[in-house]
DNA sequence: ACTAAGGCAACGG
DNA sequence: ACCGTTGCCTTAG
């Protein structure tokens, strides 16, 4: 027996597993993580368990930007500079504040999402 | 590109 | 427990 506990994540939980498959050199948004965990109609669910989510997790918010390709953070944060950076670092173009979506956003497998996701 | 409106949960009293 | 406010992503115009 391994892990049937599994069954009762919360929703945070839930987000942050999605959150960890965007592979590196690629983008999501706040609308798509939040149907991949399950919680349609709940982006701004994603952004709380993003800001929630420890620096010692490692979690990849920076690979999670909104509908319109642009990085949801006040322009003159830190968090928007380091957004930027970070997301240049994998090679992802950005642009005033914009990514192209059609460049570099993440199309997930379905079939390896339904075998990597306990739900 | 910008504004308005819809949606929804966290928060405060 | 109830309800208005707040915050903010998404869609529509």
């Amino acid at each position: 027996m391994h892990c049937d506990n599994e069954q009762q994540l919360t929703p945070i939980q839930r987000i942050l597993m999605v959150v960890d498959m965007i592979p590196e050199g690629k983008v999501t948004t706040y609308g798509q993580v939040a149907d991949l965990a399950g919680l349609p109609k709940r982006a701004r669910l994603v952004s709380k368990a993003l800001k929630s989510s420890p620096p010692s997790r490692n979690t990849p918010w920076h690979r999670v930007i909104n509908s319109q390709g642009k990085i949801s953070l006040p322009k003159d944060s830190h968090g928007y500079r380091t957004q930027i950076e970070l997301l240049r670092c994998e090679n992802i173009e950005v642009n005033q504040g914009k990514v192209r979506l059609s460049d570099y956003k993440w199309q997930p497998c379905i079939a390896t999402l339904v075998m990597d996701l306990p739900f």
